[in-house]
RNA sequence: GUGGGUGUAGCUCAGUGGUAGAGCAUCGGAUUGUGGUUCCGAGGGCCGUGGGUUCAACCCCCAUCACCCACCCCA
């Protein structure tokens, strides 16, 4: 094409005026319910020093951070280097969650509450492929408890989604907890070699898109046992589904786990759904062992949030007790939860579980015969009532303006012609129904209030 | 990154070796201050880009780019 695609780079979209509202509604759902569980708001840049970045998320993670190049001499001089290496051309990089940065953060600033709890909707960027629910920028809402040990911080962070999914209109989700400790005893018990520890934890991940087969079938090729494989999913698969209970499930995995630390994982994830119960994500939990999570950050309990109709999550999170003492000499403990916007946005839309939401103005201001001062000045008396008005801004027959209102999604439109401006008053036409009056100017927000038939969004 | 597919109007897509269509959208009209339906009409495309075959290419061939689907990974 000679000129430039006007589509958006893949991966990332356009919010239109429609997009927007929904967008908009969601998140103020989000931080009624953040603020209200007395989550406090942080932002952070955009990029961040790529030694901020690396390291942190696995080698899969590292590969999917967005580099900013080199500029100018800095780029030049790198490039004239014989051997160039990838860390000779780039030292930032936009940003692939918002749970490193906010490490970064409470090692940087020391005098922040000592439990402080925080909560951020940012967009992040992931130099991903992209498919159905996937993209390369994306919004993540998330909310973390900083220096708390106890499960409490869990059970907040776990209620607080569950109470924005809730309000949101979601009845089947599922939080599915897990702990990098038990999966790694029952890695353990099942004689992987540590080594591979990692390795099987991806394959094992796949469990509920492959099958015991695909995960089987994996496991082979990247070098584990068959015994080992054989026992894994043993533990994981059969005897998990077999489980009618979590209760259930708990006894049959403590009494084949052959390490200590398993047990005490598993002991605390039974003291977590027992808090659980007694806040909004009652009823909604189930343990799933076989739930890894890529992040290599986490240490504790893990989670993530899945409904039917989608293969991917709603949003996922864990306990990271080591990841701030990376940044600063203090290890400090943290847990928080992230939930993915557009995931959300994906299965309201596709369920049509949107609120009526206006994206134009209230009231379209009509005219015939009239002059622009004329016309300006009641719409400035029109707004100064606290209405959003929009003028109609051509010399055009009134059958293509109140055309024009309905197709912006005006609900209401005035008409100025030179009778009403001659006498200081307004006809106001209600769309949906067709009822129309002659009012006063100053009579028309109480008129429109009387109709309207919801507040704006 | 590997395999498969698709590039034609703003959008969704037909199409034939002889220099292009539909639906939707947009704009205009169907008599004077009243929209959503209907009818009529108009604008808008070097048929992704660069080469090749041919008297002739949107169509055949090669290359290139972009996008889509799967694998991989994640919110």
């Amino acid at each position: 094409m000679s000129k430039a695609s006007t589509k958006p780079p893949s991966g990332t979209r356009d919010f239109l005026p429609a997009d927007i509202a929904r967008r908009r509604y969601v998140v103020s759902v989000i931080e009624t319910v953040y603020q209200g569980s007395g989550f406090v708001p942080l932002e952070t840049p955009s990029f961040e020093n790529l030694s901020t970045l690396l390291g942190k998320y696995g080698d899969e993670g590292d590969q999917l951070v967005y580099r900013l190049l080199h500029r100018r001499d800095a780029l030049k001089r790198a490039l004239e280097k014989d051997d160039v290496s990838e860390s000779d051309l780039a030292d930032l990089g936009l940003r692939y969650d918002l749970t490193v940065p906010l490490a970064r953060v409470v090692a940087q600033y020391r005098d922040l509450p000592r439990f402080f709890k925080r909560y951020q909707i940012q967009p992040v960027w992931r130099a991903d492929r992209p498919g159905r629910g996937r993209f390369r920028e994306f919004y993540q809402c998330d909310v973390d408890v900083i220096g708390v040990t106890t499960l409490i911080a869990e059970a907040e962070v776990l209620g607080a989604v569950a109470e924005v999914l809730t309000r949101l209109g979601f009845e089947d989700f599922t939080l599915r907890l897990n702990h990098r400790a038990l999966l790694r005893g029952l890695i353990e018990t099942a004689g992987v070699a540590p080594a591979d520890e990692q390795t099987a934890l991806v394959a094992l991940d796949k469990l509920d898109k492959v099958g015991p087969d695909g995960v089987r079938a994996e496991l082979r090729t990247r070098g584990i046992s068959d015994d080992a494989a054989a026992l894994l999913l043993e533990l994981l698969v059969e005897k998990a589904s077999a489980a009618k209970s979590d209760d259930e499930l708990t006894e049959v995995l403590g009494a084949a786990l052959r390490s200590d630390a398993g047990r005490a994982a598993l002991d605390q994830l039974s003291e977590l759904r027992a808090l659980l119960d007694h806040t909004p994500a009652k009823g909604r939990y189930r343990l799933s062992p076989e739930l890894a999570r890529g992040l290599g950050y986490y240490t504790g309990p893990i989670f993530e949030i899945s409904v039917a109709d989608l293969a991917g999550s709603l949003g996922g999170g864990g306990r990271y007790d080591d990841l701030i003492g990376m940044f600063g000499k203090q290890q400090i403990p943290a847990v928080g939860c992230s939930l993915g916007l557009e995931r959300i946005l994906l299965v309201m839309e596709e369920r049509g579980m949107y609120p009526p939401l206006r994206v134009g103005p209230e009231l379209m201001l009509c005219s015939l015969d009239v002059e622009p001062a004329a016309l300006l000045e009641t719409a400035n008396a029109l707004r100064q009532q606290g209405l959003s008005v929009e003028v109609f801004p051509t010399r055009s027959k009134l059958g293509k303006q109140l055309a024009y209102a309905d197709s912006v999604g005006a609900p209401f439109a005035a008409i100025l012609g030179a009778d009403e401006a001659a006498a200081g008053d307004v006809t106001l036409k209600q769309l949906a129904s067709g009822e129309q009056a002659r009012v006063a100017l100053h009579e028309a927000a109480g008129w429109i209030a009387a109709r309207a038939p919801d507040a704006a969004p």
